[in-house]
DNA sequence: TTGTAGGCGTTATCAG
DNA sequence: CTGATAACGCCTACAA
């Protein structure tokens, strides 16, 4: 693998000189330049970033950690980023968190090894010690998917308990009283935890009284969903609707409500969050509070390149949602045995 | 930040001791280590893994271009990776060439001069240019979701062909004569090109004539299915069922034919590709072809890490499909009209 | 406009 | 078991 020590050397330059046709080549003069370039053809010359960045003391590398690229919001949000750092000749190196600490914590300090410039991080532990040491070395990164509304650490994120309270009086409004929540789990999403706050205000402020057999925390996935569905099923007092913390879940459940019987929506209104695209796709379509989860990682980008740019000081940005009524969701009808 | 002169100055030894205590502890007595470590401690010493890098002449980072990582397949062989990637100390730059070769060739080369080690590609065109001169450059990279089965590039994937075939098959069984597919377009998807030929092929086997109007090509997309189906239905001659080389352009298919007023699956039999999850928790469930992504993914790495490690020659892996029936497909019933 | 030379943080090679 | 020192490929003052 030839250098720009060669390539000097062929052309009858100094490296400085080679280096400057890479970084500033109007700097140079055009004859030169040609030697150079014509020179870098011959052997072949390729660029070494890692090089660079070494002594430049930029890798133009950001991470990027999400709980698993697998769920499509996550898939959004990532396109998102990506095509705003490729846009700034940024790469992005990839890492999933499956909601544990112990593994974001050690993504952070491997991407912290390998010098990225910026972190975006989908956290399962906005308090945790890893962003505070974040914090504390002044290191530029931006939470996602972030319930900060303000403070010292940049965020873009929605307004979740606004959204959990909007999802629940959607369901009031169709008539429903009695409504079950198939949250993810509070210790590992505090999104979900938000989302169920709103969702017990909507409650209280419509005179129903809360009853946490009503409550189900899972993991986030289809399986999840299906599982809790059929919990809740088996309940003296069913609900007749239920909200999902998010559209995996809901997909999952519509799913398990049809495998024990039921028939949708007639018998049960569901809920979602997140609104994936697929979720318009299924029948019944998914009535769901939709988040702008690509323009969230733009945005989120765009902080962090704005953090990493000028070291300023902490942004929160909330997103606006917007529930999306399909036909998952219906009337609530006294049910006839 | 401090650097392991600090430590080195602040324990009392050299700069090759540290090195030591931190790449091969066992080699250095362990008062010595005791203090280095402690000295690491004091100047809160971060590692600079570009630097390592750097003389090592090992990035311990691969680079992955997926044609978009929003695909639930894409994302799902995506995780395979990243878990074989890090359970060996291995970060994975994430690229999407939205199936376009010049994003594709850019990245390529974008992730060269970051010094990756190894390249994993979903490519748009296993014979461009780019494939060759890596080729030629002897640098380590597979193939996924390949349809090659020999040579000297190493790929890991399925038989498309035989894929295609099944799928057909399946159709036929049930009594359909008239099948249409709806195709990810072949310029950029050979993929999808092997699937129609083991479509065509299914048909001639069977003495049924092929109609070229019952072939569509269109992109990857769940809009892509859903257009296409309608489009198909506008014929005088409509097909009884469908084949999508994709499940996304399935569910597009299954949705843009609610909305033209078929019942399915009785009016219209659908079958995908892919078996991504989601598939099996729409209504109907979808039948398709399931190719093992996550494992895909996986043995794809490893692949990689062989070629990595021992410039190996060309493997080429294919794995096991199988179709599974669901609710999508049914025996083929003269309509009344 | 171009060249010289030092340095970035780490590892590797030899001695000791 | 430990230390000195030369790389690695590139950038950037500074000098010419």
């Amino acid at each position: 693998m030839s250098t720009i020590h060669d390539v000097a050397k062929l052309a009858g330059v100094s490296t400085a000189t080679v280096s400057r046709v890479i970084n500033s080549p109007d700097k140079v003069r055009s004859i030169t330049r040609g030697k150079v370039q014509q020179a870098m053809e011959m052997c072949r010359y390729k660029y070494n970033a890692l090089a660079r960045g070494f002594v430049t003391k930029k890798s133009n590398t950001i991470g990027l950690i999400v709980p698993n690229i697998n769920n499509p919001v996550f898939a959004e949000s990532t396109l998102g980023i990506q095509d705003y750092a490729s846009q700034h000749n940024i790469q992005v190196i990839l890492g999933n968190s499956y909601y544990q600490q112990d593994l974001e914590a050690g993504l952070i300090n491997t991407f912290l090894e390998k010098q990225v410039d910026g972190l975006i991080i989908t956290t399962a532990n906005p308090k945790g010690g890893q962003i505070k040491s974040l914090l504390d070395d002044q290191f530029p990164f931006v939470q996602l998917y972030s319930t900060i509304k303000k403070g010292p650490v940049s965020a873009v994120g929605i307004d979740n308990y606004k959204g959990g309270y909007e999802a629940t009086l959607h369901l009031v409004e169709l008539g429903h009283r009695r409504i079950g929540m198939i949250a993810g789990r509070f210790n590992v999403s505090d999104r979900s935890f938000h989302r169920w706050h709103g969702y017990k205000k909507c409650l209280r402020d419509n005179d129903i009284s809360y009853d946490s057999s009503l409550l189900l925390q899972t993991d986030y996935a289809l399986s999840g969903g299906r599982e809790c569905v059929k919990q809740f099923m088996g309940l003296k007092k069913r609900p007749s609707a239920i909200f999902c913390s998010n559209d995996y879940l809901a997909l999952g459940a519509i799913k398990g409500a049809r495998e024990i019987g039921l028939v949708l929506p007639q018998d049960l209104s569901i809920i979602g969050f997140d609104g994936i695209q697929i979720a318009s796709y299924v029948t019944p379509s998914l009535t769901t509070i939709q988040q702008p989860a690509y323009e969230m990682g733009k945005i989120g980008a765009d902080v962090l390149f704005q953090q990493m740019a000028d070291g300023n000081k902490p942004v929160q940005k909330m997103l606006d949602f917007k529930l999306i009524t399909r036909e998952s969701t219906v009337q609530y009808k006294v049910p006839n045995k």
